[in-house]
DNA sequence: ATATAAATTTATCGCGCGTAAAGTTTTTTG
DNA sequence: CAAAAAACTTTACGCGCGATAAATTTATAT
């Protein structure tokens, strides 16, 4: 009780020193008064706040004099309630607790606030319901457009189907057809001829490293990659593929790389791997089994992956990997939603984009 | 274009058969025809979404099945406008890239749907303009309370003791003193005592490889500790200080390391790191400097850590570190919260809860 | 300068719900 | 069973801002 009045009188003092500072910012509780405030009518101070643009230059100038001079901001409860279009943005990704969706993420709310709008980040922790329930309640903050990464093989398509139908949406990463209007992502098929290619023309062909019900169509995408590539050098494809359902990639690649390991190792000197984050499992499990990774004359196995997860740089060895365009894929994936946005949700035809990758050469391979 | 209406008119489709599964499902559009339907007055209904025990047993279940039999949903703006107290719960960490953080997010977004709030996630990245900015517009959004893992060093603590006046707050990982009502951590004393007694008990005992200037005063809890408990075994502490600013800890853990062993190495035979994403650095830089880590007969290292970081036991050799009670310090600075809210966001007095760590024994120590 | 377009003001309504007061019904208590 | 308490209904108002129409001012073009 003692330490409660200290503490008190101490944020009043603290409180009081900052009032002589700025003593013209005085708090205005609404437009109407912020509006008198500045000289402006109310309409078109809100006609400001919705679009700074669309007011003249001079009026914008005596607007923002008054926003610097006096403490107001909108009610953005009230804002919302009656505008046909909001500012928010929903970002919705499958798994944030991947490096990889989070710095997608971290680019993409950057584009939003950069162009005024109110980015919210949601993740479906893997889980199906938590990605409709996600939906379910975007939809009731009227969000002007979406930015979603489903789950992808975990997802139900028609609950997606309809969120899109309903509000406008841009898929990345995971794209599923039809749906939304437009989907960014990375090329899988560049991905995959780059590592085989540079695999190939380095060593042994490589064998091809991946989960047997993989959460993701990427995956998908990338064996068939695989098989065509390997297909056209007119080599024999080898695809080696270990249990586990879920997110846990890691996991799931190091068990499955052990039980590879104990069973004789793997069918060829180098591996694939549909995705870093089974690279990394598969990495710890081939130290803990002696086998050392790498393209030196002591290494028994090359190793090499795709998507240029984070983390990729401190593994054992550093891992050699097909990047993805982490800004391109961001940015055009945000200003596709912006347009369709602006275009009022419709496109005439559905858009595809797909980002080319780049090797990145490191010890693994 | 005839592309576009192939769609629509599968879309239609769609729909329309849909509508045979829910004929009973009309659309609401507000509490009034909510009210009517339920045959409940509205004001008893709104009380009931305000708080569901509120009302009479047999009043709930005539809501409750009205909520079953038609689609309705409060418009949540129009709800937030006026109420004193909104549902809204703002989570607040520094770098989300960091999967320890958002381990901790994704364990306090649950504890909050659960208990009816509405959780949104936000990520400083680091940077205190961005940490002001969202506290700037988490206050507009009136939440009921926050859950805040200030940046530390870089934060602006004039602005957070500031936003701690204005919105109950409850602090985690990175206390502040006097700052918000309550703190809710992990006890750095026992985590570092713990690894340094397991390691001098076990071998020679450790260095502190920490960075010069770390973002976060757990660094400086921690280096603290490494010297009473070394103090108090009797032993002559060393501490390592490595150069780097921000939040890729790895890289500077990683370039810091690669100095130190091309400047003739450690000074003891065993390196007992601040965190966990330092000692990723530490050991990929080891590896590629070809020092075998492990507590083996053919290692030149011992290295353990701090945090169980989700990646800690896929590195090369996996990490032993000391684990956070990541269940218990989540669910307890969400009660803790919820506690704070009920008591109208005042605590007679400020309430620091620390939890012990756990030893978690891997291949590297 | 005059005509025309563009921007702003004035006035007024409505959004969907929270909240409060007063009256009515239902439940609980002794 | 009556009295007190609790829960509900009715009525009414207000929140802060979006939207619109008509009147007025200001800018642009001829």
């Amino acid at each position: 009780m003692a330490f409660q009045c200290v503490q008190n009188a101490c944020l009043i003092g603290h409180r009081s020193s900052k009032m002589g500072k700025c003593m013209a910012e005085r708090k205005l509780k609404n437009m109407e008064e912020f509006a008198a405030a500045s000289g402006i009518s109310r309409p078109t101070v809100s006609k400001y706040f919705n679009d700074p643009a669309s007011v003249r230059k001079t009026t914008r100038q005596r607007i923002e004099k008054a926003l610097e001079e006096f403490d107001y901001r909108p009610n953005i409860f009230a804002m919302n309630q009656n505008r046909k279009l909001t500012k928010n943005v929903g970002i919705v990704v499958p798994y944030l607790a991947d490096p990889f969706f989070t710095e997608i993420a971290r680019r993409m709310e950057r584009c939003c606030l950069e162009a005024g709008f109110r980015p919210t980040l949601y993740s479906s922790h893997g889980q199906q319901h938590l990605e409709n329930e996600i939906l379910d309640s975007l939809r009731s903050l009227k969000p002007a457009g979406v930015l979603l990464a489903p789950l992808g093989r975990a997802s139900d398509k028609r609950v997606i189907e309809k969120f899109c139908e309903d509000v406008p949406t841009v898929l990345f990463d995971s794209n599923i057809d039809g749906i939304g209007e437009a989907f960014v992502g990375s090329d899988n098929f560049s991905f995959v001829s780059q590592t085989v290619d540079y695999l190939t023309r380095t060593g042994e062909s490589p064998c091809f490293f991946e989960m047997s019900t993989p959460a993701n169509p990427n995956a998908n995408k990338r064996r068939t990659a695989y098989l065509q590539t390997m297909e056209r050098f007119g080599l024999e494809p080898h695809v080696v593929k270990v249990d586990g359902e879920g997110w846990a990639f890691e996991q799931i690649g190091r068990d499955g790389a052990l039980r590879m390991l104990k069973a004789g190792g793997f069918p060829t000197s180098t591996v694939l791997c549909s995705n870093d984050r089974l690279a990394i499992g598969l990495l710890s499990a081939c130290y803990d089994h002696g086998l050392r990774v790498g393209r030196g004359e002591g290494c028994a196995l090359r190793v090499a992956s795709h998507d240029d997860h984070p983390f990729s740089q401190f593994t054992c060895p550093s891992l050699t990997t097909a990047a993805h365009d982490y800004d391109s894929v961001s940015s055009h994936a945000f200003k596709t939603l912006n347009t369709l946005i602006e275009a009022g949700g419709r496109f005439d035809q559905r858009e595809e984009t797909l980002f080319a990758a780049h090797l990145v050469l490191r010890s693994s391979a």
